[in-house]
Formats: structure tokens, sequence, C-alpha cells
DNA sequence: TACTTTTATATCGTGAACGATATAATCGAA
DNA sequence: TTCGATTATATCGTTCACGATATAAAAGTA
């Protein structure tokens, strides 16, 4: 077995990175199917599951827990708040904060979106649950090495 | 042990494809510094790692190789023609491809970018390298499960 | 050969991502 | 209290990603 260190890592398939970048496309796109339905968008399917744990939330804390910061988050939720998913209002205690708020459709969507994540597992047939299992652990360790 | 029947999938910690989502952006956040030196992006470096491979190949065969479609290859592949990285040319025997080669400076980048990926890896020192070693496999049959 | 189908790129429009920077509110220290 | 530092969003510009569609060449077929 080759050691870590002899691996030539300027070839593609042997990059961490390069699956992690397809992986992560792949399985997008195959949410999207399912969430055309509702009109939705993976990010805006990422920050409406924020908001069904935890309504009235400070950007920052959607920027906390999506690891995306408020130039991607504030058009982001503008537009779902075009949508109706979301109100935003500035916070009076902070001036600088703005609560985003889900609308009653926002809300409604928690059921009616309920049979996504099972459909999209159906995709992972091929591998074990043991392995998805692995994988979300190794992948959230490995987030971890970035939360410094 | 929960079975995986019994998770929520709703909540956003028990997503595969979020960690996925996530893991991709921090990595190539990473990625980002060391690729400043050379003025490249990351996909401008995938399309780069191809291309020390394999010289002169067609459009789709960096499609095929990057899981990316012509409508994102084309524009990026023309940035780094402009770059002088790369050159674009018709194929004779087939006047529909599009041959892309490397350019002396687009070659001479090998080199010089030889320590990205050891730079990089530098970033997982708190996993080891049995973790990293099943990561790259798991994420490697995670995405064959697609390519049926 | 004439036609349909397939294949390889390209174009267009929209929505992320994110670096750099701006703005306004709050905090903190002298 | 005053003013510099910090914090929370927002704006701007560039580069992906990708669905939908267009175009032209090649392949297949009657």
């Amino acid at each position: 077995m080759k050691e870590l260190q002899e691996v030539d890592f300027q070839k593609l398939d042997n990059q961490l990175c390069f699956p992690l970048y397809a992986a992560s496309r792949l399985i997008t796109k195959c949410y999207q199917p399912l969430l055309k339905d509702f009109e939705l968008t993976y990010p805006q399917y990422l920050v409406l599951m924020v908001l069904w744990e935890q309504d009235k939330v400070p950007l920052n804390y959607l920027s906390e827990k999506l690891y995306l910061q408020s130039n991607t988050l504030t058009p982001l939720v503008k537009r779902m708040e075009e949508m109706q998913l979301v109100t935003r209002q500035r916070s009076k205690e902070d001036e600088r904060s703005v609560l985003i708020s889900l609308t009653e459709k926002g809300q409604s969507l928690k059921c009616e979106a309920k049979e996504v994540p099972t459909q999209l597992v159906a995709n992972f047939d091929k591998m074990t649950t043991e392995e998805l299992k692995l994988l979300h652990q190794l992948l959230y360790k490995l987030i971890g090495n970035f939360e410094e």
C-alpha cells in the first residue's frame, strides 16, 4: 500500500478536494428535481432548514450555520423574501442585525417538503448505511478542522 | 445507535449533502491563497491538472473528467486562453471538437505549482492518513453511484 | 443522396459564492 | 464623553454552475 507521502498529488484522482467538489455538485443536482416542485434552489432550501429548527434569527446566525457570508446571504434571503418565504426586519435591540423569520408559506413548506430528504437518500442505494454514516462523520471531522 | 430510518432528515446536521457542500467550499477557500500566486481559480487549476496528465484534448474530455458541461467550460477555458495558459483549435478530423492544448506558460506551471497540493494537505493535520484515505474512497464510491 | 438523429460546442439568463470594500450601529477604552 | 475599534449587513465586480436552447458537423438510415 502506497504511503501518503509517495502519492503524486498533482494527479486529479489523488486529490481529496476534487471528489468533494464533484460529489457536492452531483448531489446538489439530485436535489434539483425534488426542490423544483417548491421552486427552491438548494441554498434556499438550506436556509429554510435552519429556520425550521430555529425561527427569527439574525442573518449572522444563518451565516454561522451555513458557512456563508453576508455577500452571499443578503441577496439570497432577499430573493426568498420576494418569494414570500421569509420576512426581514431590523432588530430593535441591535439596529445592525436583520432578523429573518418564516412566513406562513415558509413554515408550511416544512411539511410539504418532508419527503425530500428520504427521496434523495434513495440515490445512494449502492452505499451501505454504515458507509454513509462513516462518510458523514469524516466530513464533519474535516469541517471541524477548519474551525479553529 | 439510531437506525438511518429513524433519523430526522430535515435537520441540517443529519444531511449528508450539507457537509459535502460545506467541506467543498471550505477546502476550495484553502486553495485560494495558494493559487493566488499563479492567478488561478480552483476550477482553472482543475483544468490544468487534467491537461498536465493528457495534453491536447477535446473539450468534452475535460467535461467527462471534471463533470462540468460546455456551458461552464467554454467560458472558463476562454478565460484561460486570454491568460495565455491554453490554446483552443478546432479539430481537423472532427470540426465539431475543439482541442485544448497547454501553452508553454501553462506547461511551466506544472513545476511552479508543484507544492500546492502538499501545502494544502497541511490543513488536514488533525485527520490521520487512514481517515483521509477512507474519505477519498467513500467519496469516489459516492460519485460512482451517479455514473450509471 | 436526402433525411433524421446524434454529438460537440456555444450562447443566454439566473443564482450562487466570494474577495474587497462601504456603511452604520455598537462597544470599549482613555 | 469621545473617538477609534469592532460588529452586522450590504454593495460591487468577477467567476463559476447549470437549465434551456441554438448551431453546425458528423453519423445513421431509408
